[in-house]
Formats: C-alpha cells, sequence, structure tokens
DNA sequence: GTCTATATAAAGATAGAC
DNA sequence: GTCTATCTTTATATAGAC
C-alpha cells in the first residue's frame, strides 16, 4: 500500500520535530536542570511518556534537540573574521537558535552542556588563531571569542538594562575596534 | 558566669562559618540546583538537619553564602579603572572570591542570582559610565563590564583551553588595548 | 542543642490498558 | 501507537528522641 503525505513515518516525524522545538523553547529558556519533561511534553501538546518513548531520556532529549545543524567554519582574511563574528553574535540578534540558547543557558551548571561549549569554542578559537599573525595568536584568539561571549550573555541571557533595546548596528560600531585591538599588531609591525 | 572564649554562641558562629564555607565551595561547584544540603553538611562535617536548623531554607543558605561582605565602588579617572577593572578580574585570578564563583556559576538558571548579578553589573556599569567622557558611555561601559565577564568565564568557568595556565600580565597586557578601544575617542576628540 | 527518622513533593522512568 | 497510572528516586523540610 502507498503510503500518503501524512503517513504514519510522517506524522510521527512532525510531532518528533514539535516535541525537539518545545524542547528547545524550554531548555534555552531554563536550563537542564529546571526544564521538566512535564512542562516540555505540555508545551509541544503531547503526553509526558511519549516524549520517553520517543527520546529515551531527557538527556538524550537535550543532545538531540541542541545539536546544531552546521558549523560553520572560521575562516579568510582576518578582516573578514572580525565583521563575521560581529554578524555571528551581535548583528544576528534577535534570531539567535533556540538551540545555542539552550546550550548557553546550561553549560555553567549541566557538565554535558559545558563540555560541549567548551569543545565548540575551542574549535572556534583554533580556526580564528589560525588567521592572526601576531604573537600569542591562540590567547588572542580566545580572548576575542571570549569577548563576544560575554557581549552575548550580558545582552541575552542577563539582560543587563543598558544593553537593552539597542541597535545592532550601534554595538557593532562599538564593539569592533575593541576585536580589532585584539587581533594585536600586524606581522609588519612586529619588530621588538 | 563568665563566658569562656569557646562559648555556646561562639561555637556556634564557627559552626555557622564552617557551613557557610561549605556552602560556598559547593555552590560554586555545582550551581544553586545541583548543590545539595547534604553535600553542603558532609563538607562542614555536620548533620544536613542542622543546617536547616540554622538558615531555614536552601535559598536563604545561598543568599547569606554569597552575599559578598562590601561593595567595592568604581570611581576615579578612566584610565586607573581601567586598570582596576583588569586588577579585578586578570591580575586577580586565583584568588577570585568562591562567593562570586558561586553567583556566577547560578546565574544562568537561577532567577534570584540572575538578578543579584544584573543588580550589580548595572551598578557597576553605572559607576564606569560616569567616567566616560565619549557618547555612549553607559553603553560603552556595558560593553566593557561584558568584556571582563566573558572573559571571566571563559576562563573560570569554562576553561577554554587557551586560556589554561597563561601568566596574568600575558593576559592584561592584550585585554588592556580592547578596554582602551571601547572607551572611545577622549572629548578633545570627539567632532563629528 | 544535635541527630535519627520520617513526611512531603517533584520529577524521571516504566508497565500495562486501550 | 498512545496514554493512564504507577514505581522509584532524590532531596527539601520537619518532628521528635536523646
Amino acid at each position: 500500500m502507498e503510503e500518503t503525505p501524512t503517513s504514519r513515518a510522517e506524522r510521527r516525524r512532525r510531532t518528533e520535530e514539535r516535541i525537539l522545538s518545545a524542547a528547545r523553547t524550554v531548555f534555552a529558556e531554563r536550563g537542564f536542570e529546571r526544564a521538566t519533561i512535564r512542562a516540555i511534553a505540555s508545551m509541544a501538546e503531547v503526553d509526558p511518556a511519549l516524549v520517553m518513548q520517543y527520546f529515551g531520556s531527557k538527556q538524550e532529549l537535550f543532545d538531540q534537540a541542541v545539536r546544531i545543524p552546521a558549523i560553520p567554519p572560521l575562516n579568510g582574511a582576518l578582516d573578514e573574521l572580525v565583521e563575521e563574528l560581529l554578524a555571528r553574535v551581535v548583528i544576528k540578534i534577535g534570531p539567535i537558535p533556540q538551540a545555542s540558547l539552550a546550550m548557553m543557558r546550561s553549560m555553567l551548571t549541566h557538565p554535558e552542556a559545558a563540555e560541549g561549549v567548551r569543545a565548540r569554542l575551542d574549535e572556534q578559537v583554533g580556526q580564528l588563531g589560525a588567521a592572526i599573525p601576531a604573537r600569542d595568536a591562540e590567547l588572542r584568539a580566545a580572548l576575542m571569542i571570549s569577548t563576544m561571549l560575554g557581549v552575548t550573555i550580558a545582552h541575552q541571557l542577563l539582560d543587563l538594562t543598558a544593553l537593552r533595546d539597542v541597535p545592532a548596528d550601534r554595538l557593532a560600531k562599538i564593539v569592533r575596534p575593541a576585536l580589532v585591538a585584539l587581533t594585536g599588531p600586524d606581522a609588519a609591525a612586529e619588530e621588538s
């Protein structure tokens, strides 16, 4: 028998996606520990037991929910990389992916999330460091990433008063010189 | 009857202090949610029930444990403030207070901790902003604070590979120009 | 005053009815 | 295949023995 567009498999896939979407929202808002299967199921309008049936455990649900589709590599010329960093976390304010938020929200208290974030940031540090000609390239790259991390946390998660309702371009305009300063003197200028 | 140096009140005070110290350690390591009264009591070598007896609730224990004695105000000339910021979070790496760590560890998942951190950072932003002559003073101050927050989190809580075992003066030397860049052009240079 | 024992609550996980 | 009902665990909080 040919399967219709809304076959069992298709229906199941949609239900799973609805659960994953709800999970991202709840994990992003409350973090791993305070998020409950019940709350996620409620938001997805399914039975809590179904969530367990599909994903097996809360941890497994978290893993699948925060899995980010692609890991866009950081490469190119240094000044392009600075713009790319700004675009990712400052310009792109608003549509910051729920999955990233969920990961960040949980990273300080949930060991698995911490490990995931560290691995991803270490990777970005490596890519960025490769484009920095100054000495201490990796260290400089790590501090650039740390800066963007701090701005994102202060803005998106802590909601600092002074960062509320600030247009993206104003943020970018002020942060850019700081990032450039972190890249250090260019190779030609290094004569010490 | 005169009380000896180890009177009941004195013994109680010492026990309380031991519990608070253990609480700071456990809250700093695991965050509010994952920290348990049992673990804190065990570390302090007292009975779990005694902790409740003394502090009433886990939340109250947290409040008292993370209460930071003094709130040193940020004031002075701008270049001194930059040095003060560097001293507080970069140079002073190592003896960063357990209470601050506990607060930061919990700030993304525990609403009370988030509120406490936001209030404190907002306050620092105000003090720092008052010393910045450029336009967007508060915004610049907030971004400076965010930068230091990011470096602290990446270093102390996430343990980024590239930031491990880096001498404080090397960190400070690289971060300083970024902070200065965030302070913006001085008043004389602003002619637009 | 300190600790043993227990009450209470919440949430993850499972078994079985439909 | 989906959901009702329950089991089990864990941790906060309390009551009462010593």
